[in-house]
DNA sequence: TAGTGGTCTAGACCACATA
DNA sequence: ATGTGGTCTAGACCACTAG
């Protein structure tokens, strides 16, 4: 930043050059971006703490207001957790808190019970020309396919099918994945260095396919919610296309518009 | 709000009373309050100006900093929207950017095509149990009740079933809808002073019965989206619930996770 | 007691819109 | 030229956390 200090108290006169033009993001936004390629470098890691304000603003030649206002963006979006007292941290989808931020169905009736996954498959193949489309790759690139079914309780509600690029993920086996509790996301973050911030999905209904149905246990034909689900990581880059198929005749998808 | 101005400068030392003790909120919560009551209230209609943040600082004897932060809030959640050099204004959904807020069903290939509605339905009728529970009113309280068909082009699409209370809606009519223009959220706003401003949405997929394939073009069986909508409005009032069905085999419901 | 984030203030200047 | 929101600063004090 090339901002330059007052010299003296708030009524000091014309105390600055012109820092920036039309063509210039707000100094907070540079701030903001300056952030997120320290969080994208991992120069902090998930659930560490980054520098305390004060230590931001004089590395950065600006004031503490700036750097806050810079920090409260990126809180919004759920990179960083201020905690009172404490500091302001990475966020990480190991935290009770953050586990199932993007998991959007529930039980019609009762809290939700905990989930838990069944994975059918693992391994490597071709991308075929709609996912590699949507993960930005070539038609035939080396892909992740894994292929688990969500239990809410014993419950089967969901069929995942996930596809994953290949580069990233190499070393993700079906022993790996049965091995590991909790949040897919969680292990993505720790093992591969990828850590999801933001997703797009588009939902339709369609009739389950024999394939579908036999692992959720419903009749072919029956009406399933399907979820297909684009994952971002910084600088939106998506890293993952996950389609998911939901029984929704005791869970329902939840949203809300604001 | 109690605050004491500072006698001078930043460096005034004590200055001021205590103002608020632990179990009340922040300042900037309690003008976000003040402000929230008067659009409630009406004090600003829809589309109009609100007081410039000075004189409404002067107003409620905070700084402009805090009022800022107050209106900074209200602007996320879409009740005032800025404009640099103009003034700050009370949200409506008159505005063609407020248009399609809530609509989130979109075409898979090709840019939105304009919607129309055609009405079915709308009379008076009796709460059922679920749907009164929604809506917060006993069971058989007077409902008015609107079936429509919305179009993308001539494409039928979705088929929704309002029920809103009787009360603030007695006087919608077949007559009202079927000349009315625009989105259904504009007139409740201008004619019926009901503003919504946050909903909670539950969708599932289901199969389509007879009464739903007909007017939807679509066999009986066949699997539609169903989205029930709980809508509220000031003060987290709900005031519509809506139950539609989608067909999505060319459309999708599109969510953001953030 | 020291350090952190959370709130509040006051004032400066900039960018934009209107007259 | 004036008034609006938008950005930035500096400094005060509060609330919470931990050694």
């Amino acid at each position: 930043m090339q901002a330059t200090p007052p010299s003296s108290g708030p009524d000091a006169g014309s105390r600055r050059a012109p820092r920036r033009s039309a063509v210039c993001a707000p100094l907070y936004r540079q701030i903001r971006h300056l952030l997120v390629e320290s969080l994208r470098r991992g120069e902090w890691a998930p659930g560490a703490a980054i520098p305390s304000e004060t230590e931001l603003a004089s590395r950065f030649q600006v004031s503490q207001g700036t750097v806050r206002k810079a920090i409260d963006e990126l809180v919004s979006e759920h990179l960083l957790i201020r905690r009172q007292g404490k500091g302001t941290f990475v966020a990480t989808h190991h935290e009770p808190r953050a586990q199932y931020r993007f998991l959007r169905l529930a039980p019609d009736r009762g809290e939700p019970a905990g989930t838990s996954s069944r994975f059918l498959e693992c391994g490597r193949v071709g991308a075929g020309a709609e996912i590699a489309a949507r993960l930005g790759l070539r038609s035939g690139a080396a892909l992740i396919h894994v292929r688990r079914v969500l239990l809410f309780g014993d419950l089967p509600r969901v069929l995942d099918d996930i596809w994953l690029p290949a580069g990233p993920f190499r070393s993700l086996s079906a022993e790996r994945l049965a091995q590991y509790k909790g949040p897919l996301y969680g292990l993505f973050e720790s093992e591969f260095g990828m850590r999801m911030i933001r997703a797009e999905e588009q939902l339709r209904a369609v009739a389950a396919t024999a394939e579908d149905a036999a692992p959720l246990q419903v009749s072919t034909g029956s009406p399933l919610l399907r979820v297909d689900r684009l994952s971002y990581t910084y600088g939106d880059r998506p890293i993952e296309f996950r389609r998911g198929h939901c029984v929704t005749t005791d869970f329902h998808y939840r949203n809300t518009l604001t």
